[in-house]
DNA sequence: CGGATGACGCAGT
DNA sequence: TACTGCGCCATCC
């Protein structure tokens, strides 16, 4: 089952975010950018997942205000209202790479 | 089993 | 920057 392989993959780079940084849905998985935020919430009881390290690529994110405090409280780069991606920002490819 | 849905991305307007 | 349309894929109905 590729799907499932797919989707725990993903899980598996989320985990990996380091405190202060961030990754975009199309990081975790290029061919179907739909696919993250369907398995964050199929998983929002997971507590290993940190779920709010993960935003769109313009620095916007779906979960208001509750995912903005825990950014910051990280550390998190901000731009106004959204995440500055130039500096908080993980690549995919740098992503993987991290052990 | 076809169609709608959604924690999206991207190009075009 | 905001909104629109289209593509993407696993689930839901």
């Amino acid at each position: 089952m590729a799907d499932v392989e797919r989707q725990e993959k993903i899980k598996e780079l989320i985990r990996k975010l380091p405190e202060g940084f961030v990754a975009t849905y199309g990081d975790l998985c290029p061919e179907a950018p739909r696919l993250p935020g369907r398995v964050l919430k199929m998983s929002t009881d997971d507590d290993s997942l940190p779920w709010f390290r993960v935003v769109r690529t313009d620095g916007s994110f779906a979960q208001g205000k509750r995912q903005r405090r825990l950014l910051r409280r990280e550390g998190v780069p901000f731009k106004g209202e959204r995440v500055d991606m130039e500096v908080a920002r993980i690549p995919g490819e740098a992503l993987r790479d991290l052990a």
